[in-house]
Parts: structure tokens; sequence; C-alpha cells
DNA sequence: TTATAGTTTAGAATCATTACAATCTAACAT
DNA sequence: ATGTTAGATTGTAATGATTCTAAACTATAA
């Protein structure tokens, strides 16, 4: 193998997950790049089996996909509709959903601001606050 | 039948929509009521039965409920999971999200504040911000 | 090297939603 | 009132996403 997993070894090992070649294989898609990623399931297999040239089972996408979420390195992001995107900034952050195309993307964190929040429900504590800006074309309908 | 559906009728009328019993008896569950109600498909097709004493075809409950909503009479609510709920409030507004319960609550607009947003990407529209704190009990752990 | 606990896999099972084709009915013209 | 028809309802089949399962495989530690 040509690329450096090092990296990859270590953080697998150390969150108690080993390192399988299908692991390191969605570690270099989801990881090796600079803008946060965001993906559906069968999004991620296809770009999986394309960088490795071979077929990678639905069910392991599922499974390492999930195990990379609770180990806190993707975020589940939920979206009108029944699509499920992941989102490899796990960070509490916020996104624009473009109602025309589905697309969703990154707001920085200094371009929105929640000057208000009520206080939570009788002993509960609030754990995440997002805010969801939809946006469509100019002449878009909102109503179908 | 001893319920007056004039109100229901008109309204079903004049959005181009038959008032036919189905459609009435979910006016009935969804719109007779104080509070905004938050629901699921399957949930919704019980409450009818139960409020009518007979069966309603699921199909009937899934087109229904999209007519209302493609009228503007109800909101589809975004949350992780797979689960899609509707709300009778259609007003663009708030929500707390109880991650042990899967229970939603609305946040009422005067109790949260946007006080910064971005400028929406090229050629398109801001149509909707949305905002959900999801809150637990203070010693739920997040990851499962 | 071996034992074993963790992982991968294909396919079956499940669950929500949509599509379909037949039947039914509200609305309108006569 | 009656007949016509476009719109609505229905049960069931089809689809699509996700989870389950049980067998085969493999990383790890003894």
């Amino acid at each position: 193998m040509i690329n450096d997993f090092t990296h990859y070894i270590d953080r697998l090992r150390s969150s108690g997950l080993r390192p399988t070649k299908q692991r390191l294989a969605l570690c270099k898609v989801l990881f090796d790049r600079k803008e946060t990623f965001h993906f559906t399931i069968d999004n991620l297999k296809k770009k999986i089996e394309k960088s490795t040239k071979s077929k990678i089972s639905l069910a392991t996408v599922y499974n390492t996909v999930h195990a990379f979420k609770n180990k806190g390195y993707l975020k589940e992001i939920s979206l009108q509709g029944n699509k499920t995107f992941f989102d490899t900034n796990s960070k509490s952050h916020h996104h624009f959903y473009d109602q025309d195309t589905g697309d969703l993307i990154d707001i920085k964190n200094e371009d929105i601001n929640v000057s208000k929040l009520p206080s939570a429900p009788k002993g509960k504590k609030i754990k995440d606050v997002e805010v969801t800006v939809s946006v469509a074309n100019s002449n878009h309908n909102q109503k179908k």
C-alpha cells in the first residue's frame, strides 16, 4: 500500500475499533479532505468502491458509519424528506438546505447567531442547537 | 351527524378539495383543538379510527395529509432518525426535540431569536429558518 | 499458532412510503 | 332527479431505506 494509514490505525485502535481494510477505506474517503463532507450511505458506498476498485457490502457501510457516528467522528443530519445525511464535521453547526436540489451546505459558525434560547423542560438539559436555513431559487414556489 | 362541519366544508371547498367524510374526519382530529398537535401518519390513522369507530385506508391518510400540507394547513417536521412528523402549526417556528422519548415540543416564537443570518448562496432566497433544540435527561449520555 | 472476540458479508426481514388499478362519490349539467 | 365525469378512496403491490441474521472471515493476544 502506498498510503500512510498509521494515523487512522491509531485513531481506530484508540477508539476500540479494529483497523480493518474496510474501515481504513472509509477513513480515507471521509477524512482525507480539507472541506467538510456531506453524504448519504449510498453515495458513500459508491465513492468507496470507486476509490478501492472493489466491492464493499452495504451492511458494512451502515455498520461502519454508525460506529464512527457513535464515536463522535460523524454527525447525522436531520432533513425534511426521507434521506439521511451524515457530515464529517461532527461539531455542532448549522446548514443551508437547498430545497431545489436537496444539497446541504455548512454555515460557518460566525455567520449565524442564536441570541435567545428558551429554558429546557424540567429535568432536561439542552444538548444541541441546530439551525437549518432553507433556501430555494428566487422564483421557486414553496407549495407543490 | 351532531358536529358542525360547515367551517371545514367551506375551507376544503375553497382550497379546491372536495369535502369527503374522510377529510372531515381528519379535520376534526387535527384542527378541533387548542394546542398545536404533532403527529406521525401511523399515529394519526389510529386516532381517526378511534374517533370515527371505523377503518380508514392508510393510503388515504397519506394522501390527505399531503394534500393538507400542500395547501399550507400542515407543516412537515425534519427530525433525526427515520420518523416523519407533521405539525398543525404551519407557521415557521421552532422545536424542542427530546432525544430520550422522541417527543417534539413547540417553542414559542418569542422564546428564541436568531440575531444573525448568513446571506443565501447566489441566486437563492431564504425561505425558512428553523431551530431545533435537542434536549435530554440531565444524566443522559449522547453517545450510544 | 491457536483461540476467540470482533468484523464482514449476502440475503432475508422490516418499516415507511408511493404507485396502481378498481371502485366509489361529489359536483355539475341536464 | 339522473347521468356523467373528474376527483377520491381503497387494498394491495412495489419500492426504498435500514436493520437483522447467521455463516464465514480476521485481527489480536495468549
